[in-house]
Order: C-alpha cells, then structure tokens, then sequence
RNA sequence: CGGGGCGUGGCUCAGUUUGGUAGAGCGUCGCGUUCGGGACGCGAAGGCCGCACGUUCAAAUCGUGUCGCCCCGACCA
C-alpha cells in the first residue's frame, strides 16, 4: 500500500470528543470516525486491525470445535417474548416497527435466534455436542455510551452458543471456550485476566469475565495478592463468617444519648469521637414492597446485588422517607436494630461488632453499646457488603488489591433457561427428551481493539503488536526528492511484498519530520528508513516502534531480517 | 433520567460579559525556497456562527424553544 494512497486522515491535533488515549489515537491515526453517539465508522486502518483480531478468534473457534455462522440483525419480536425479553430487556433495545406493524430489534443479542435454529433442527444427542458462534454488529441503546470503541451503541461481537446434552458437557465446553479465551487475548497483545463475575439479566450461574488491566477501565476488579482469586468488585465475596470470634471487651451497658441532628455516619463519628466501624447502619429496603432491615458496619457500603440474590426477590429498593417512619418510627437517619419488628438481616463483619453505636428510632437519639444477641436479634447472617481493595481474601489469609479492567469478554454456563423456555430439547439414549444445556461465550471485538491501544501506546501513537497490526512495515525515504532514496525505498518495498509481508510505502513528497510522526502514530511495528548516510555504506535502517530501538541492516539483507523478527515476535511486543 | 459543560471554515480555539454584519493557529490549493522528527515566504479558497422563533434600526452576542455532542452519576452479557 501506498501512503499516498492510503485513506487514512490523521490529525495533528487531538478532537475534544476523545477523552482516553485508545479513542484520541484511533481518531488521531485515522483509524475511526465518529458517526454518531456511540456509532463510529472504520476507515481502512481499522477495518485491518478488527479483521486481524476476528481472524484470531475464528481460528482459536474453530480449533475448539466451533462452526460459524451469520445470524440476522433485525430480530421477530415474537422470539423476545417467547423467553419474556422483550420488556425485560427495557429501554437499551432499539426496536423498529415494519410496515405492516409487526415488531423488531435489532439483536442486542442472539440467545433467542440461536435457540430457535437450532431447535428445529437438533432432535438426538447423536447430534451433540454443538457449538456455533457468529461475528458481528450487536446494537444496544446504552444509557450512557462513552469513551469512542469502549462503550458503543452499535459494536462488533463474536459470540459463541454451545449446546450440549448435560451439565458434565457443558462443563467441558465452558472450559474449552475458557482457555481458547486466554489464548485470544494474548495473542492480541491484550493478555486478559478471568474473574469471577455476575451472569446479570443474561442468567446462569458459572461466569467468568476477561479483564484487560487498564487505568481507563470501567470495572473494578479486585484480586489476591497471595492466591489466584480475582472478582470483578461489584461480584468479590467477603470473608466468611469466623465461627468462634473472641471478644475480649466486655459488654457494656445499653446506653441512649443525644444526638440532635447528626443523622449520617460522618455526623455521628465526629460527634461522639469514634470510629465509622464501631457503627452499625441499619437500612430499610423495601423487597417486592415489604420492609427489611439490613445491618451493615459503619465503614462498609450495602451491595445491593447480593442483598437482592439473598432476599431472591424481583424488586429491591431503598425505603422511603414515610415507609421508614412508620417502621423504625424515626425519620431517616435513625434507624437501629433494637425494637424493630421487620425481619432484620445481618453481613457478616456486622453480625461481629461489639457494643455498637446505632440508632434509637427515635428522632436526634442514637443507642450506645448495643449487641446482638442481649439487645436484637437478626433472621440470618450473609455476605451483603462491597468489598474493596485492603480487604481480606474470601479463600485465603491473603488481602484484596484493586486494578482497573476494561471486560473485553465473558463466559457464561446458561444451563436450560432460553432452551427450556424456547421448548428447545433433544432425545437422550434413553428416549426421554431434555432441554438442550447451553452455554454462552462472548467476546467485544471492537472494544478489544481499545483494550488492546489502552495497553500498548505511548506519547507518540499506537504501537501495534505485530499480531493485529493493520501493517506490519512501515518504509521512509528521508529525503523524497533524492532519487537513490526514492528507487531503493521502491525496490526495498516491492521486495517485502513479494515476501508476503504486509508493507506500505510512504511515498509522500513530504518533510522526514511528518513521515516519521505519522508512522509513530498510527504505529507501525517496524520501519525501515532510507537516509543518505546509511544507504552510501549500504545499510538501511530498522526502528522499532517499541523502544524506538534502530540497527543497521545491510540492504540485501533486509528482507531475511524483517522475515526474522516476524517469526520470533517477541522482539516487539 | 439527574448534575455539569460545549456547539463559530476540515481540526484546535478566540470573539458572547458590554449587540454594530467574523478572527487566529493548524490543515487545504497555487508559486518559490527547504528536506533526518509535524519547515519558511508570498498568494488564495473555505463559515447563512447547530436549528427555529422572538426582542431590536441592527443578533455569533440578548430571550424562549429545540436538536446534537462531551463529562460525572444512576445503568450495563
């Protein structure tokens, strides 16, 4: 290819859209161009990256068995209501309506389209196992899409829906799709982190996410310094209850003060002169409409997805001001065990505390040295906190340290929800007809190509690993005016091409300062520059992009150099 | 949806407070000089100032509405 040719605007200057490197670089580099909020357009550059990483997962898919296919985009409504997604799914789907009124979507997802293709046609377990997957754009109306390729509203998306006759299998398909994920990442030059997860409106049980390390990450992913557990924050389990804990206080006698006004932990804590964690906070949901009262310790937060799975309940909410009134008989703020009549549930580090501070139900009074057991008792004890970086593993004695991570993609065993739901079964040997056992495995295509620019760039552009580089090899002719330069560069070219290297040819009539600041830029892993100086000792040189490192390489040489270093990669990336 | 910010040549932005008919740098085109890290000189093209309505002799500037974009939060296979 020649520079000339090549449709790749760059930008001198970073556009005010772009906040995280991966979005200003690949708009910068002339990879991408945004069309609307979260719906951007490749140019030629990018389309090259995307295909190079899909071309990974399709031979890491297909060396686990996979079988590709291409599903629709605009999806029956019918479908989405046979599995009850239609309105579970909310406002983040795009829906259309034809001309003859019948609903669609386009397909935030193909759990339902895959489930129903293959319902009508898989009827044994002869058939089985079966495992297809599909590459393409998914659409979903985020409420906030952001930072260019990271949360976009139309992406790219690999998915594969593997379909077995039980749970055993379905084991070895998780797994199978488990560490071919590993190996996607890494040869992308993203190698990517499995955490444990939550399975959200998607269902299943078993599910791990991948992780990109990333400062510009979206999740927090927390993991042991000592063993290997790691889980995404919103899923990490705290410690299990200790069975003995040893107090060495005694217990003191209940006591109810004064407190006007200091209804807030910080009030509290600055007021009596202790700390947040010899609090108990007492909060009130309301579960499918009726009150709870959940106690967590001062200086912990309430996770309300594990409450919500505690509790299994449909709809999980923060009481209001008048349903905590007529339960604790306080206005907001304070609220405590004592006295309470709702059922009370405990976390963990709270069922723990030892002459605790908490509310009176009263207005402008709180309860000192309160403790389970004498002064309250609770239904039950659960992991119910947020758990942040310093706190203790939940399987070792090791502590949890925190990184960002971008989710660059995620497996999850389905079980039998769609296919029960979508009556897709097959007959097993013994004649009895069972739901097939699915599982999902997804992977964000063009989110991964941000992950893997938010991992491998510097002050000066994009550096590429070779693996999805859009081009391999770069060739500058310093000076383009100088003939000897201009023809060698050409011959030198020509020659890399013949070899089936993938090569351009910067042929512009511009200054060597803008050649080289557009090839660091769109980051090409190798470059071959051709200056007067070396080329009258018959050398060209070879950059790398990684540590600007260059050596001189005799010219008939370079051919059989370059075929080298792409053979023994490590040298770049 | 709540909060904040922004829409002015392709890009980055000034001008808006205090209305008077639009600017700079980069980029683009032409000519010349220059050629190892985003050169220089001269010349040129390019904008109904997001859109609509209103106030006014006069609106980029004031008012109302609307659309779009970005950031924080809620949200999220």
């Amino acid at each position: 290819m020649l520079m000339s040719e090549l449709y790749s605007p760059t930008l001198r200057e970073t556009p005010a859209e772009a906040e995280i490197a991966s979005h200003q670089l690949m708009l910068r580099a002339g990879l991408l161009r945004r069309s609307a909020a979260g719906i951007y357009s490749y140019l030629p550059l990018g389309l090259r990256v995307i295909r190079k990483i899909e071309k990974i997962i399709r031979e890491e898919m297909d060396a686990i068995g996979g079988q590709e296919v291409l599903l629709p985009i605009i999806q029956p409504a019918e479908l989405w209501h046979e599995t009850g997604r239609w309105s579970d799914y909310g406002e983040e789907m795009f829906r259309l309506t034809d001309r003859q009124k019948r609903k669609f979507c386009l397909g935030p997802t193909h759990e339902e389209i895959i489930t129903v293709l293959v319902r009508s046609e898989v009827r044994s377990y002869r058939q089985l196992p079966l495992r297809l997957y599909q590459i393409q754009n998914k659409y979903r109306d985020e409420i906030r899409p952001r930072f260019g390729l990271m949360r976009g509203r139309e992406f790219i998306m690999k998915d594969m829906y593997s379909f077995d006759r039980d749970e055993k299998d379905l084991d070895k398909s998780y797994w199978a799709a488990y560490r071919a994920y590993e190996r996607i990442f890494k040869r992308c030059g993203a190698p990517a982190r499995p955490v444990e997860a939550d399975s959200g409106a998607i269902g299943g049980d078993v599910t791990h996410e991948f992780m990109v390390l990333a400062d510009a990450g979206e999740d927090l992913v927390l993991y042991c310094s000592t063993c290997e557990y790691a889980a995404n924050a919103v899923q990490a389990e705290g410690r299990p209850r200790q069975a003995a804990v040893s107090h060495p206080a005694q217990m003191e006698e209940l006591r109810k003060i004064a407190t006007p006004g200091a209804s807030t932990i910080e009030e509290i804590t600055s007021l009596l002169e202790i700390k947040a964690e010899e609090c108990l906070k007492t909060l009130i949901y309301l579960a499918d409409g009726k009150p709870v009262g959940v106690l967590i310790r001062g200086d912990h937060s309430l996770n309300e997805l594990k409450l919500q799975k505690f509790l299994d309940c449909e709809a999980l909410e923060l009481a209001d001001d008048e349903t905590i009134l007529k339960t604790t008989g306080a206005p907001v703020g304070f609220a405590g065990p004592v006295g309470l009549t709702i059922p009370l549930y405990a976390d963990y580090d709270a069922a723990d505390l030892f002459n605790a501070v908490t509310g009176a139900n009263e207005a402008g009074y709180h309860l000192l040295n309160v403790n389970m057991g004498r002064d309250y008792n609770v239904a039950s004890f659960a992991d119910l906190r947020e758990i942040n970086p310093g706190d203790p593993c939940p399987r070792c004695d090791g502590f949890l340290k925190g990184a960002r991570g971008i989710e660059v993609g995620q497996v999850f065993k389905l079980g039998t929800k769609y296919s029960e739901a979508l009556g897709a079964t097959f007959l097993r040997e013994d004649g009895e007809e069972t739901p097939l056992v699915m599982g999902c495995y997804g992977i964000g295509v063009s989110r991964t190509v941000a992950a893997v620019i938010e991992q491998n760039h510097d002050q000066d552009g994009i550096i590429w690993p070779l693996s999805i580089a859009p081009y391999q090899v770069i060739v500058v002719p310093v000076n383009s005016r100088d003939p000897k330069q201009t023809e060698t560069a050409r011959l030198v070219y020509q020659e890399l091409q013949a070899a089936g290297i993938e090569v351009v040819l910067d042929d512009r009539q511009e200054r060597p300062g803008v050649k080289f600041k557009d090839a660091d830029l769109i980051g090409f892993p190798l470059r071959i520059t051709i200056g007067a100086k070396s080329l009258a000792q018959g050398n060209l040189e070879l950059t790398i992009r990684k540590d600007k490192k260059t050596i001189f390489v005799p010219k008939k040489e370079i051919v059989a150099h370059i075929k080298g270093i792409l053979k023994d990669r490590e040298i770049c990336e």
